[in-house]
RNA sequence: CGGGAAGUAGCUUAGCUUGGUAGAGCGCUUGGUUUGGGACCAAGAGGUCGUAGGUUCAAAUCCUGUCUUCCCGACCA
């Protein structure tokens, strides 16, 4: 990709709003544009890596047998009748009305919506398991939403929900879906904790979340610094210095951001929206619900707080919106744009995702743009050029070399 | 929703106390000089000072309402 033709709006100054690294830097990188208190458009950058992050999270699902759907976003108010959440809810719902003054809701979240696809179908135990996903906007009037992509009113999720016959076939499926957001957030680069959470007003046996450590989260961990144990303080109600209730250790806590979570719902909204199948003995029983979410633009946020520096982001491999970024220091200068493209070409043919600063712009500036959009790989066409040589940086070591085409070929 | 802060050009902001009709830096346009870490010189464009009302001969400035944004709290599958 030429960078002439990417909309990269680069700041120097981030706005005076942003008060996060990750909200300054995004901003600052061009990779997001806040349209109002909470509510945010993905600008090219930012969105290349919302789809790589999408792009990881669809392969992990799918391995496990869960397959993708799409849900609307505009819900009737009869359905969350139906489960009593239209009263239940409260002003975080975005409510609206349609022109013949019909209720209507913008999702926050789908059981309801997801309960009314499958209930019809739903009428043996043969059917089960099922295991449904999507990847959708979400809506909620949150009173204060802040810290940039942290906790939007508006915000891409991807949210998934099993149905099963019994209580071990849940157990199994929860498994699966624990496993396999370990190794999603491992291939988007973060670090995350595994904590036991209140089931909330939901009801429910057993809820677990994802936690990315950091000092801007809004969850406060307790975690036991000599076993594995950790729990939202919300559940776990310890302080810091109490005994670990698994092993009598020391209780530490941090705060935490939670990118995702795992919930059995049990039978709730089966039952309220009668999704009901006959067992092997005839019986009408309802089926067995999880649900599963991961907060897409909060992972993209999280990995920037966990990930970034002074200078600017530094993605992760498996996320980042392009892995090598080639820097002509001149493009008027022929034999930096011979060797820029013919570089550029020869990477894009090896399918590697290349962007090149083809802007008539100073060195100075595509080094800090450059610092600011974090690609891990750079590669500075300049004054050793003219013996075909090139500086190759990998900025996750912070090592630079004198390369030629054939080294990075070699390498890449 | 309670407490606090702030709205002046795309971004950062000065001016407000003590009213006299808006200034700078970055960015943008044009010309020239530059060309390896956000260049320099010159000339430009760009603002109903969030908004509505009030006080006044006169309001960015004082008063009131209102909207918006941010922070703390409460809230939050």
């Amino acid at each position: 990709m030429k960078q002439s033709l990417l909309f990269v709006p680069t700041l120097k100054d981030a706005p005076s709003d942003a008060e996060v690294k990750s909200h300054k830097l995004m901003t600052r990188a061009g990779l997001i544009k806040q349209v109002a208190a909470g509510i945010y458009s993905y600008l090219p950058l930012g969105y290349r890596v919302i789809k790589k992050i999408e792009k990881i999270i669809r392969e992990e699902l799918d391995k496990i047998g869960a397959s993708e759907l799409l849900l609307p976003a505009l819900q009737p108010r009869d359905l969350w009748d139906e489960s009593g959440r239209w009263d239940k809810y409260g002003p975080e719902l975005m409510r609206l009305k349609d022109r013949k003054d019909r209720d209507f809701c913008l999702g926050p979240t789908h059981e309801e919506v997801i309960t009314q696809v499958v209930r019809d179908y739903l009428n043996s135990y043969k059917k089960l398991p099922l295991a449904l996903y999507q990847i959708q906007t979400k809506f909620r009037d949150e009173m204060r939403p802040r810290f940039g992509l942290m906790r939007g009113r508006e915000f891409i999720m991807k949210d998934a929900y099993t149905f099963t016959e019994t209580e071990a076939d849940l157990d199994t499926w929860y498994q699966k879906f624990s496993d396999a957001y370990t190794a999603i957030f491992k291939r988007c680069g973060l670090k995350t904790r595994i904590v036991s959470s209140d089931v909330g007003q939901i009801g429910g046996d057993e809820a677990d979340e994802f936690m990315v450590m950091s000092e801007v989260g809004e969850d406060l961990i307790t975690y036991c610094t000599d076993c594995d144990y950790a729990a939202n303080q919300d559940h776990s109600k310890l302080n810091d210095g109490d005994d670990c209730p698994v092993c009598g250790g020391t209780i530490t806590t941090a705060q935490g951001i939670e990118v995702g979570n795992i919930f059995k719902l049990g039978t709730k909204y089966s039952e309220s929206m009668n999704a009901k199948v006959i067992n092997e003995d005839g019986q009408h029983i309802p089926v067995i619900m999880g649900c599963y979410g991961i907060g897409i633009s909060r992972t993209l946020m999280a990995s920037v707080e966990q990930h970034a520096t002074d200078k600017g982001l530094l993605w992760p491999d498996e996320i980042t919106p392009f892995h090598i970024h080639i820097l002509p220091i001149n493009v008027n200068n022929e034999t930096h744009m011979t060797l820029a493209n013919t570089l550029y070409t020869s990477l894009k043919e090896k399918g590697i995702e290349v962007l090149i600063d083809d802007r008539k712009e100073r060195a100075g500036s595509k080094f800090k743009d450059s610092d600011l959009m974090g690609i891990p790989y750079r590669i500075v066409v300049g004054k050793d050029a003219k013996n075909g040589q090139v500086e190759f940086t990998n900025r996750y070591e912070s090592e630079t070399s004198l390369k030629t085409i054939e080294d990075i070929l070699d390498f890449f």
